[in-house]
DNA sequence: AATGAATGAGGGTTCATTCAT
DNA sequence: CATGAATGAACCCTCATTCAT
């Protein structure tokens, strides 16, 4: 995966990573609440404490500050996801409590996943391409559990593939994002998580 | 569902209604091309072959447009769901006929579903409502299906409820639209279609 | 020679005319004053009497305001020399007075004149080489008036050229805009152009 | 003529020169290429090797470098023309020697004359005075050697006076660096010498 | 009813200059 | 002393919307 760079006239790193996360911090409720194109430098530059001169000495482009916070919001979810899986255990046990975890950190991560859904097209194709292909990497922790399940026999899978399993796993936990405001009337996140569950493990065989 | 009206100076609605499918139809690409907020009134003026100012009588506002545009996608996804439906047979064939037909239909509509993703959100809260409530009608048509199939017995369902299904029904026809572009690597949408079929299947009960 | 179309966004091409004579009205006085750098669009919206957002209905961008003076300036002084040409009286005769009337003009235009000399090498290279072009132009009026004193043998030139004589004369009536600040503390514009036009007659020949 | 003093920071006034050297010679080359509006103090100070800082330590303000490069200039070309100047032989001879040396100078320092007419106009009043008298200066130059001539009556100068036509083999100088871009496709600079030195030497009678 | 010229607030961005470290 | 991060006024330009014709 290339990663893309984004320039800056500072010459200390550590200042630029610093004050990089002060820019993503302030955009990231920003962009939430009133998207990316509504809000503006100077709004992003005050709430970030920053003067808008010293906001441009850290980024080229306001669109910048969007690559940053999509790739922030992406390496939270890939970490998080990392952390979740226990090599301990069988495939199948691996899967179940990595989609349990994952399916956690979509509600927690509800506003800033969809603001990825959102916002991603406004990205010169470059800076897209680098955010999809992070979540291209996120789905393959999935299908790397889910080829374990089937190496140790705890997981039996005829259709789908596991890659469109794993596919599905991210877009069923990003569901939750977009019809939370609807679903959340009648269940409630637990209870969502664990039907889920059930739905996808019915493609991987009963439990031996 | 409330339908929210968008007001017009004209008062013969035949024109209205005219004039506001040009509107739609030049918007629907320049804004698939560029986006909501990079499509200027004068592009869509011009596209529609119209003066700025006899726009401006069809419309209040250019967020009006999109309301129009979001809308009319909405309605067209609708109706070519509701013709997929056949009441003849089992539920369960009705469901399955309707899921090819409804996954073919997000094939050949991918961008405008995206669009409703990406730029739902800069309408005001009202006519998001409307367009979402439309959604919610579309998954009820499922829903419905899925019912009838319940009651003739031809459908078995657990987990996950009827409502949750339909949910991951709509959602399954929406992801080829977002992953198409990594997923047609390597899978047609023919697989595709039959992949996620037998998916949603395995959670209904083996066929009688 | 290519003359430059400066777009605009409005369709009435009298106005458009109109518009922009003020736009070069306004602008010529303030680029004297200040220089095209230091001259801001506001100022030169206001001076026209414009709000910001007419003056560029008029022009694309603030260089084409530089364009449009510095072809208006030229096509000035291309009009005042084709009407200061006489085709009565030998060719001498014609060189002589409109070399009077040239320096005359460039007298009046001195200001217009440094200005062109200033700010030309702010102009893209495209519309640079189109105002270089009308100053060649220009230039070939005094050429053909030397080449028919030639012809009708009241002109007598081993050298310089024709051609170079020419663009000394245009040079020597620019020098008195660059070098008047000093020169006029001793010579009048009279005296100035009689010695001048002296020097310049000394390569032609005595009179026959 | 008075000497502009450019305020500075720094004690040491070897040093000082030094710097200052480094700063004329990475802005001239700068200024030519993009003019002065258009070079930043971070592109000066780059080329320079310096710091911003320390670049802000031997100037006080962006248009002292402008008048450190135009009269870094000036003192190139005096300099340059008074060694071109013989004391030796008659007026006539030196004059002829010193302008043929003149246009060479011109012709090697095109770009740095060129930037001196049209950035000159940037310079305060205050500044720009001092740059315009080392012109005169230089000026005076040739108007000395036409003086001496005129004793030793190997010129004869009726009109112009002695003054003008000093300023007359300056200008024919600058000429070649305007017009260069269009004379050279016709004639090389050692043709332009000859003719122009024709054309000069016409207006100081026949060699004895 | 139709046109399109006009408005001007506000957008993203730059850069000379300063001053804490 | 030397550095370079920080400031913020000011720049050019856009565009949704209005309204005289």
């Amino acid at each position: 995966m290339r990663k893309k760079v984004v320039p800056t006239q500072v010459k200390n790193p550590e200042l630029v990573n610093k004050r990089r996360q002060q820019i993503i911090d302030a955009s990231v409720r920003l962009f939430i609440k009133q998207g990316f194109h509504k809000s503006t430098t100077r709004q992003i530059a005050r709430k970030a404490g920053f003067s808008i001169g010293k906001l441009y000495e850290y980024i080229t482009t306001k669109e910048d500050v969007l690559y940053l916070v999509c790739d922030y919001i992406h390496r939270g979810v890939e970490e998080a996801v990392k952390q979740a899986i226990t090599d301990s255990g069988t495939g199948r046990e691996s899967l179940e409590s990595a989609i349990r975890e994952y399916f956690r950190i979509c509600d927690s991560m509800s506003d800033d996943i969809l603001l990825i859904y959102q916002e991603i097209k406004s990205l010169a194709r470059d800076a897209m391409h680098t955010v999809l292909a992070r979540d291209v990497q996120i789905t393959e922790l999935f299908e790397q559990i889910i080829d374990r399940g089937i190496r140790d026999r705890s997981i039996k899978l005829n259709v789908p593939s596991a890659r469109l399993l794993a596919h599905n796993i991210m877009v069923l936990g990003h569901m939750w994002t977009f019809r939370r405001w609807y679903l959340s009337r009648t269940i409630t996140i637990d209870q969502y998580i664990e039907e889920q569950l059930q739905f996808i493990l019915n493609s991987i065989g009963r439990k031996p």
